[in-house]
RNA sequence: GCGCCUCUAGCUCAAUGGUAGAGCAGUGGACUUUUAAUCCAUUGGUUCUGGGUUCGAGCCCCAGGGGGCGCACCA
């Protein structure tokens, strides 16, 4: 007998009696306590299905209703509704292709077994075997001959018409969702597309896929704060990547050519429907190209995606339906401030200036700003809202853009591009600086700002600028916010919903 | 970090400050072609937590916790 207090006769038999979730996982446990009586495993090893479901359907899915074939299928699912109907009993069972019915009949399973199956309970994982056949109504079925429990769910299912809504739950319990809610498992399935598609399309242009360190010495080739980390052995200080840029250019100066990483970055700051402290980054650096080259590659990446993915190059964001396939607008940082306030702006505006025409716009300016900052914090309050259409922003002032190379045709600005959709940036490239010299003064100018106090700003990467001094060859890079890109092709509206476990407060147990 | 909203049965939701309820799930019964099966009966509650106001609080007030949205943050 148990000792729990809670486990006496008279307590077991309320618990039996009840429907609380206490009572139904008593229950259940009753339930695997009598299968093992009888001999039998509730949590066997393993099973042999011979189809998936939708292997069935594909091979049967024709049949005329009231038909009885010989075709003998072994399947495996979870078990989602049973329709118990005298001696008969109808099953719906779910694999990851598809759901089919269970026709489970009393004459043919014998009186045992149609007990047997009458207990289980919905989320119970069962392997079948039988024949093919569909009723008189035409539903598809597998005719039971006999069935194994594969595995007892002990807590019962959300509601199987309604399902599971709470945000909180769903993220937390994510298995939950999965089982209950086919648009998550749809959206994850997108999301496993498009990383798919993503490498597909590299690898045709002959991008080789690299793995670099996630614990750096310095966080670099972003502006964000990192989780710092410790190493015990070593006894220092590590920091969570926030980009994979810097390694990634060491690898074009070793002669890699073109290469690519999609992995997990880190960025110690607020959370947001656009923002997950750990988020999935794509970057591709390819040698002898330019800024120009990998506009091109990001879009051709995309609109790979949306066909791999989701069948179509039309999406909706916000309102307005978008056929992603139709070249993309490209227009300068500078040109869009300007459209939008009516004043022309450029950095090598005296800063006077440009603070004033900040200040007419709402912008309250930091002493340590410079010009292109000024102009990049005029962008995103007056002109980054209105990206809704897909939009290459290009020709960012160089002080916001340390690792990038300035225009051949404007010292104060850099071949650079962001990618705007939504109103949400998707995509960051440009023609990599590959001068040591103007690489160390530009590190040097943000080892300033880090002095001064701005914990974003990088020092300087000295292991970094003597792999520069080794050569590297004129480059085109490129980051794309992956989870970004499944919100755009998913349709859905937070980045919760394309992370598996979204990062949340602990839950009290 | 700030503001607004929200939290009731396993799930989805009700309940003028006046006995906490429904549907689904569960349990018992009927039913050999159901489809969210149907029909009959039925179990199940620390109303997120702690204070307060009140004759009386799920509801009003205060504090705290979780979540959502917005802002801030965010190359």
């Amino acid at each position: 007998m148990n000792e729990s207090p809670d486990a006496s006769p008279d307590a077991e038999s309320d618990l039996l009696s009840g429907s609380g979730l206490e009572a139904e996982k008593a229950k259940r446990l009753a339930k695997l306590d009598d299968i093992r009586t009888n001999g039998n495993n509730p949590y066997p090893y393993r099973f042999d299905r011979t189809h998936t479901l939708s292997e069935v359907r594909a091979e049967h899915g024709e049949l005329e209703p009231g038909t009885e074939t010989a075709a003998r299928v072994s399947i495996a699912g979870r078990m989602m509704l049973k329709r118990e109907q005298g001696k008969l009993i109808f099953a719906t069972v779910r694999d990851r292709s598809d759901e089919i019915q269970l026709f489970v009949s009393k004459a043919i399973v014998g009186d045992q077994a149609f007990t047997d199956i009458g207990n289980l309970d919905l989320g119970d994982w069962v392997g079948v075997e039988g024949i093919v056949m569909t009723t008189r109504k035409g539903e598809l079925s597998v005719r039971v001959d006999s069935l194994q429990l594969l595995s007892k769910a002990l807590r019962p299912l959300p509601d199987k018409w309604k399902g599971l809504t709470d945000t909180d739950t769903r993220y937390r319990q994510r298995y939950t969702d999965l089982i209950v809610n086919e648009e998550a498992r749809r959206t994850f399935q997108v999301r496993h597309a498009v990383i798919s598609s993503f490498r597909r399309t590299l690898h045709g242009h002959g991008y080789i896929e690299v793995e670099t360190p996630m614990l750096h010495l310095e966080a670099g080739g972003a502006h964000a704060r990192p989780f710092i980390t410790h190493h015990n052995t070593l006894d220092m200080t590590l920091y969570l990547r926030i980009a994979l840029e810097l390694h990634l250019k060491r690898l074009i100066v070793g002669g890699m050519e073109r290469v690519f990483e999609i992995g997990r970055v880190f960025r110690n700051e607020g959370i947001s429907t656009r923002h997950n402290p750990e988020f999935t980054m794509m970057e591709s650096y390819q040698a002898f190209a330019d800024c120009s080259d990998v506009i091109a590659l990001t879009e051709e990446l995309i609109v790979n995606a949306a066909r791999d993915a989701i069948g179509t190059t039309v999406v909706t964001i916000d309102d307005h339906t978008v056929d992603l396939a139709q070249p993309w607008r490209q227009a300068r940082m500078i040109d869009l401030v300007e459209d939008a306030i009516g004043v022309a702006v450029h950095p090598s505006q005296p800063l006077e200036k440009l603070r004033a025409v900040a200040g007419d716009h709402g912008v309250s300016c930091a002493p340590r700003w410079g010009t292109g900052k000024i102009i990049e914090e005029l962008f995103e309050a007056t002109a980054e809202h209105k990206l809704v259409l897909p939009t290459f922003v290009t020709g960012h002032p160089v002080e916001i853009s340390p690792l990038a190379r300035a225009d051949r045709n404007d010292p104060h600005l850099t071949e650079r591009f962001e990618l705007f959709v939504g109103r949400r940036e998707l995509a960051n490239g440009y023609s990599e600086l590959n001068d040591p010299v103007e690489q160390r003064i530009r590190f040097q100018d943000e080892q300033l700002a880090k002095d001064a106090g701005d914990d974003e700003a990088n020092g300087v990467d000295e292991d970094y600028l003597r792999a520069l001094e080794f050569g590297l060859p004129p480059t085109g890079g490129l980051g794309i916010g992956m989870d970004r890109v499944v919100m755009l092709l998913s349709g859905v509206h937070s980045i919760k919903e394309v992370i598996l476990f979204p990062t949340l407060r602990p839950e009290v147990f």
